[in-house]
DNA sequence: CTGAAAGCGCTTACAG
DNA sequence: CTGAAAGCGCTTACAG
């Protein structure tokens, strides 16, 4: 099929460490062989063989990146942010959507190890769980891997997460300040980042607000799950006058929803989202989110990488502070 | 570092040969030494190298995707069913963003030809070019492409596209069905996608309006680019009384734009997306939007690779029918 | 400056 | 049922 390195050893009348020598740029060719080398290579569009150079060098130039659902945009955002970085540096990702049942994960682990990667890039909370760092410790033990958001405790694993727990509660003081008088936070289902992010709620509930009930509920992840879950949760408490949504796009929903039920917003309720993203510009009214820094966080992900992979230290666990972005919903 | 057959094969007392029978699970085997080396290889935790292995058969298990960037959702959709659909087959998906610019794509179809990947796919109608063309066969001429809602004439390129042409077309009629005078066409920029629902467009304005000049305006990608191009071409045409957008994204923007503006939706200006995503359903009020299917593409792009893969034959290029579906922005 | 040789980790005829 | 041997495409001491 292609041409390989011998072919062209056999066209230039030379030996293949000689060709070697050239495709990779050393200095001790003679002139005249090399730019006769150089012209068979051109030629031939020549490529040379990733995984037999991969096998000798014990480098895969490779690097897995673990996603439950591509389709998330917080989660895409960083992945584009990981892939141009590390593919400047020559490398490659290996992409994998492992859903969100834990007991799928072990093999997708094994089947980046067959690939040989080199790295490991873990996207998301969910993945801080005993599972995955089993799985990593029996067949991934030695190469660099980071979690976005997440952390757990293994001589080879760094962490990277974002500040949501006093982020959320910043977003609970923004409320007190502009007189709210009953908070609820509303999240589609648990992870440990949005676990982060019910205990700020509840934080701020009890310093901000000590005399009220705090309010959470978990909905689910569907559009009509968290259409319905807002809704009963205002009919059940009608006097809940603001509310958390874990993400932008859920609190794209209760905007939706609190229409239908002619509630104004921000006048009769305050909604607050979280990621800051193009959900919370498009909606209507636009949305007052709390940035939580994901892009940060991936791109400190890949400069991590990057410096692990070159034999630099790095710290095991980093934390991004958050921002709240105020617009016309609160 | 990791195990290799060959450890094993020296714990077990036996050749390489008898390891990788084993491994591999081949029949002719010892029950014993199978069970005795089966127990090793749990032990240890042995995993095959895939570069090895890839290099002795000929085969990677991997395929490229090219993408011109991941945090567009209708591309991520497709990717997600596509790396599902291939992974379940036991390939892994190397993905790389290749940006708009096509003198960069060559480097990406060499690396992934050095990676020797199985199979190309290309999201988007924009690799519908030359360049891309040319770089195919120079550097991956044998090896199965398809091309997702684009195609382009060579001997190992296969396309899959959404008929937007008549879609938008469609959408035309759907106008003039409800009454409308004058519709508009907005789209961000010029790609072989867009230049089809533009000239479906002016078809429908020939056949529907044949007594009003076709007005067509391209704004760009920004949120602000898009906002203003609403604006001044409202201002311009104040007739205007609907308008089809290339992408729901850019539908909720002129939703937005019109909002300020004073225009009622549908009342003053009618407003059409493409794309049927989550703006449309999410967008105040709810918008209508031309599903162009481009699931459904990608799901028929899985389903070639694997087909082609193991060698069967399927067509050059296949059309998928596309569908309105009504909402309350008409 | 150049080549013969060994080896990366695996698979597969071939012979026994 | 099992092993010795060759080979996939490459790189790199080593000797000249």
């Amino acid at each position: 099929m292609q041409v390989t390195i011998y072919d062209i050893a056999k066209m230039a009348n030379v030996s293949t460490s000689t060709v070697s020598r050239v495709v990779n740029n050393k200095d001790n060719v003679n002139p005249k062989t090399r730019s006769k080398i150089l012209k068979l290579l051109a030629e031939y569009n020549y490529v040379p063989n990733e995984a037999a150079r991969g096998l000798v060098m014990q480098s895969s130039h490779m690097i897995g990146i673990l996603i439950t659902d591509i389709r998330t945009t917080q989660h895409t955002d960083g992945i584009y942010y990981i892939e141009k970085e590390l593919g400047a540096h020559g490398y490659s990702c290996l992409i994998h959507n492992t859903g969100v049942d834990e007991n799928g994960w072990v093999s997708y682990i094994q089947s980046l190890s067959q690939h040989k990667i080199q790295a490991l890039i873990l996207m998301g909370s969910i993945y801080q769980s005993e599972i995955m760092k089993n799985a990593i410790q029996l067949y991934l033990p030695s190469i660099p891997v980071v979690i976005c958001n997440g952390y757990f405790n293994a001589p080879n694993v760094y962490g990277i997460v974002s500040d949501e727990l006093n982020g959320t509660l910043d977003c609970v003081a923004l409320l007190s300040e502009k007189g709210r008088k009953h908070p609820a936070f509303l999240m589609n289902q648990s992870t440990p980042s949005n676990e982060q992010k019910k205990a700020g709620y509840l934080n701020g509930v009890t310093r901000y607000y000590p005399d009220i009930e705090p309010i959470t509920v978990e909905s689910g992840n569907s559009i009509d799950q968290i259409h319905f879950a807002t809704e009963r949760m205002m009919k059940e408490h009608p006097d809940i006058d603001s509310i958390i949504y874990s993400e932008d796009m859920l609190a794209a929903v209760g905007l939706r929803t609190l229409a239908d039920m002619g509630k104004k917003v921000p006048e009769d309720v305050a909604v607050i989202g979280i990621n800051n993203s193009s959900y919370a510009q498009l909606s209507i009214p636009t949305l007052t989110s709390l940035d939580n820094m994901l892009y940060d966080v991936s791109m400190t992900a890949a400069r991590n990488i990057l410096a692990l992979l070159s034999g630099q230290r790095v710290s095991k666990k980093m934390l991004i502070c958050t921002e709240i972005v105020e617009r016309h919903s609160v």
